[in-house]
DNA sequence: CTGAAAGCGCTAACAT
DNA sequence: ATGTTAGCGCTTTCAG
């Protein structure tokens, strides 16, 4: 809690000049002569003074803060997002555009209804001039409230719907025919893949790429077992596939941490990776440098995309009214080791 | 950005009485007619009203929100706090007590000087009533800056220093001894420990019980390797303890996710956890159980910890001016399978 | 129980 | 280039 600093007021009084005066020094504004800045300046620091959010939004309607929410449903939702690398690199990227700009960037976790509504009730009354949002399920309401709210929206993954928000995003299913693409050109033909819920737009989009690209070179077979996104489910998922499918020679995962589970699992069997069977993960996350074998991965840059909507993003809240503009990243695949 | 929006006067105007009477209203504040509550709640859905923060704090100096601070040094510091169980732990025994008692949790996160310093500036200005900072190096600046800067502090860990800030912590000494003892109970007397960088308080408490303990026992020659947190830390840990100590039989790590790596090892090279090789983690994090085999490990209860620290916090921003508090939480080992 | 009125600390015209 | 002044929207005495 702040206790009641010094006010523009109290500097003022103590610079001998007008109250508008140092909130001009302070803001930086032009037109005020050299000396003076400097007698307010040293004012400022003499008296401590820090300008107060509160009274400065109540008149310019801005808190030079946006806001990066991350939401999805589900149970101990934090300690899920707080365990996939994914997330965090998005952070990073986000974090690293705002800091830049000068914006501090809030975290905001939206992982219930109620939490939903606090967090749409909080930016509402304007503590964030705008949102970012992370979300992960296709019908996740959230774009939606908080565009409705008339709070200025950016979302990573082209949000459902069609709010009227800008997004990034990446062409998934691109990604996924590079996956299978190289997996065909390895000679693997008994593939499988483990494939996410559908809840989730990019795991869709994934699974219809690799079938698409399959079908279109004559493999119309391809066993698909779900997984959740986590290493655990991706082992399991593996363990399914190969006991259904014991012939199998190529997997595709929806991402690193489910292809790293089912090497993992692979191994335990005693197979080879990829001399039995070829696996290939998507994200390029940390997971893909630490699995055994390093894995062949599809290259998402979720750093940059993340960087690209935060900017989206600022320009929007400065350019009054503009257009919300998006922007769509292509995918590359990158070959290690397990395919 | 929320857009000039209803005012409370636009609500009176619409009700039929007064300003106060509608903030009366609004706040819960009690001696309103019933009826008049009724006319004037009306008002408020009819006219979608919501109060507008800035102004609100502007009079009564507070924001009905708190910090949540992830404060660490390094790079791609967000890539490495998401990649922890540790902390997704933290943020949702937080936020489950904070969201319980309606205070909006916002995330912050130092990563930098330039950061903290940004950090410090925001809450200085009053963005939020108080700060829960979890930091991980015993050097970090920033509760004491925040102390200094005013704002009411409480930190998960104790705080580096003696600043006024309230705490929550975790006797490591004991859980390390916990460890211990459990080792030796089963026979094993060839220990070694995985332990993590000084920086983190913690690791050190737990590094110095583990010692304490074995010397006790008269076991004095205990080799240490230090990771960094992580399961790969964790694995090239256990290699160079394997290579330098071929006839280890038990090892303490200071996290579950270095003694999953250990595992993760020591089964890759044909050894039997804990046949030939007994682990034991710390944390009783989801790692613990995803490790093959389940690990034996000393549980923090991380969520507890956290809700208490975030009580704190909050009786402490209610209750004006009191002593900030602290309380210190047991271990417990739950044994697995690991050891 | 309700209304009138005085600010909270700051920015932004508008004057000078 | 600097000062004056009028609010921003809300809570909170203080009267009534």
């Amino acid at each position: 809690m702040a206790k009641r600093g010094p006010t523009l007021e109290d500097v003022a009084r103590e610079a001998g000049v007008s109250r508008a005066t140092v909130s001009r020094v302070v803001n930086g504004v032009r037109n005020v002569d050299p000396e003076i800045q400097e007698v307010v300046r040293r004012a400022i620091t003499r008296t401590g003074y820090t300008p107060n959010q509160a009274a400065r939004s109540l008149v310019t309607r801005r808190t030079g803060a946006v806001a990066l929410v991350l939401s999805a449903v589900g149970e101990a939702f934090a300690a899920r997002v707080f365990a996939d690398p994914f997330f965090g690199r998005v952070v990073d990227g986000a974090l690293g555009l705002l800091r830049e700009r000068g914006v501090q960037p809030v975290l905001l976790v939206a992982e219930s209804a109620q939490a939903r509504s606090q967090v749409v009730d909080y930016l509402g009354q304007g503590a964030a001039d705008g949102a970012l949002v992370v979300s992960l399920d296709v019908d996740d309401p959230l774009p939606g409230m908080l565009v409705a709210a008339g709070i200025t929206t950016v979302t990573f993954g082209r949000p459902p719907g069609d709010p009227r928000a800008g997004f990034v995003d990446l062409d998934n299913e691109a990604g996924a025919r590079l996956a299978a693409g190289h997996l065909l050109a390895r000679g693997r033909r008994r593939l499988a893949t483990i494939a996410a819920p559908d809840s989730a737009p990019a795991a869709r989009q994934r699974l219809d790429g690799f079938r698409e690209a399959l079908a279109a070179a004559g493999v119309t077979e391809v066993p698909v077992v779900k997984g959740r996104f986590t290493a655990e489910s991706g082992r399991r998922a593996m363990a399914r596939l190969l006991r259904e499918h014991p012939r199998l020679d190529g997997v595709f995962a929806a991402n690193d941490l489910m292809a790293q589970g089912a090497c993992q699992y692979l191994r335990e069997q005693g197979l080879s990776v990829p001399g039995d069977v070829a696996v290939v993960g998507f994200d390029d996350s940390s997971a893909a440098g630490e699995c055994r074998p390093p894995l062949t991965t599809v290259r998402q840059p979720v750093e940059e995309m993340a960087a690209a909507a935060a900017r989206l993003l600022v320009e929007q809240l400065r350019g009054t009214a503009e257009q919300p503009s998006s922007v769509v990243f292509e995918p590359e695949l990158v070959v290690r080791e397990s395919a």
